[in-house]
DNA sequence: AAGTGGTCTAGACCACTAT
DNA sequence: TAGTGGTCTAGACCACTTT
């Protein structure tokens, strides 16, 4: 592969990303191998012909990619892919949701529960305070393959209304809007078997295997707002990533 | 809460930090709301006695940790939490293999094997290529939690020495070390129930929960070196994440 | 035309490391 | 002390959106 050893000015890319490009290629090309340092950032600016603020910005842009690492005072060097490093995007995940032409949610069950030890905790609730559960299943070409159960903060001393259900509705949470009231939440993943009840709604076998999603969302107050699960059918998602350097083309 | 209104100079921290730090406690205490438009740069400029390049690169820290978006021409604004966002870091499962106090990795099982059409597929081998197979157990404080199956290419040109195992070592994956001769890998999860071996290795019953990591790491060439799977116990590994604005003190 | 985001410079200054 | 990373400025110029 050939690479370029300058950068061009007017109408192509930004000088820093092109500057990310050659640096990124050099490392690829294993022209420099994990654990070499970098020629200094002075050196950059005069190979390049870029200003110490441009090469300054792209060296931050490998750091953000893991790419390289700097030591101040002693210099810039090449990282190996570190299994630490790794993140998994729930972009597949959401982007089932988005499909709007292939994807239909449908609320199967709604009604009003007595927080059960477990969900006042989550909720912050005193024992024995009232929620709203909802079940919602999401269908996908005839095929239901996310089964959501959520329950609500219920708040007596305000009439619950539709729109208080879009609080943490599906699409809300998918699609950004002005209304979100949500500010943080917190999300976590395990491995699970179905259970009697969710292989039914999921329209396949006990004991197949799914991901188990639960999450608290919170409001701007930092207080929470629902809690819940989405169990997904294993066989239909599957989170996937890549380790060491893109290749940029 | 009270928050600051200006910067401090001199041994505090960078400007930019300090000005990401005054938007991310404006927004999270709802002064700006999902939607809304933060001021122009040249007026957080004005503001708060800064520089354009200063401002840009707060700017571009909101944006890298989407808390904003930005429309040339138009101005930048706030976002709502999105669930697309999200992601999920191997850190955690990472740390496990660098607690050597308390973890240990017991290589089970060594033998060449001929690759059948799944693993000649994954390596890019002619089939009936042989690959030599490793079995670990990853075992923490005397309980076995993590199973990983491995094949690596087998070159009979070049001698096997330990050297080539340590390619792909369990060590190497995790700790940084300049002899590292990955470039990039591919990883995926998959939920999944334990089949009869895996549940034997890992001490606990068939049909339990678990976590499947598939992993193909590649060579500087881009040429594929081994194909494995890191075989998890579910009650043991569970990944999770926030979602928003992290607090930053 | 005016306003807003985005890139870039040339050099200053500081903090840290190597020798 | 010399070399290296890290921050910052004051202003220039461009691309795009809004009015």
């Amino acid at each position: 592969m050939d690479h370029r050893h300058h950068i061009i000015r007017r109408g192509e890319a930004p000088a820093y990303i092109q500057l990310v490009n050659i640096l990124k290629d050099q490392i690829a090309e294993g022209i420099y191998l994990p654990g070499d340092r970098l020629p200094p950032e002075s050196e950059l600016c005069k190979t390049y012909q870029v200003s110490s603020m441009t090469v300054r910005r792209s060296i931050n842009v490998l750091i953000d990619q893991r790419i390289v690492s700097t030591i101040q005072g002693s210099g810039t060097y090449v990282k190996g892919p570190e299994f630490g490093d790794v993140t998994f995007s729930m972009e597949e995940f959401s982007n089932i949701f988005k499909d709007k032409e292939r994807t239909k949610v449908n609320i199967f069950e709604v009604q009003i529960i007595t927080a059960d030890n477990r969900a006042a905790q989550k909720l912050e609730l005193a024992a024995g305070a009232k929620t709203i559960l909802i079940k919602r299943v999401l269908v996908r070409d005839g095929d239901p393959i996310i089964y959501h159960k959520e329950q609500l903060i219920y708040d007596p001393s305000r009439p619950i209304v539709e729109a208080e259900l879009e609080v943490t509705s599906l699409h809300g949470l998918f699609i950004q809007n002005r209304e979100t009231k949500l500010k943080t939440g917190k999300l976590s993943i395990e491995a699970a078997v179905l259970s009697r009840e969710e292989a039914d709604v999921l329209g396949t076998t006990q004991m197949n295997p799914a991901f188990r999603i639960e999450h608290v969302f919170y409001d701007l107050e930092d207080k929470p707002i629902s809690w819940g699960k989405f169990i997904c059918r294993g066989d239909c998602i599957r989170f996937t990533t890549t380790i060491g350097i893109n290749a940029h083309k």
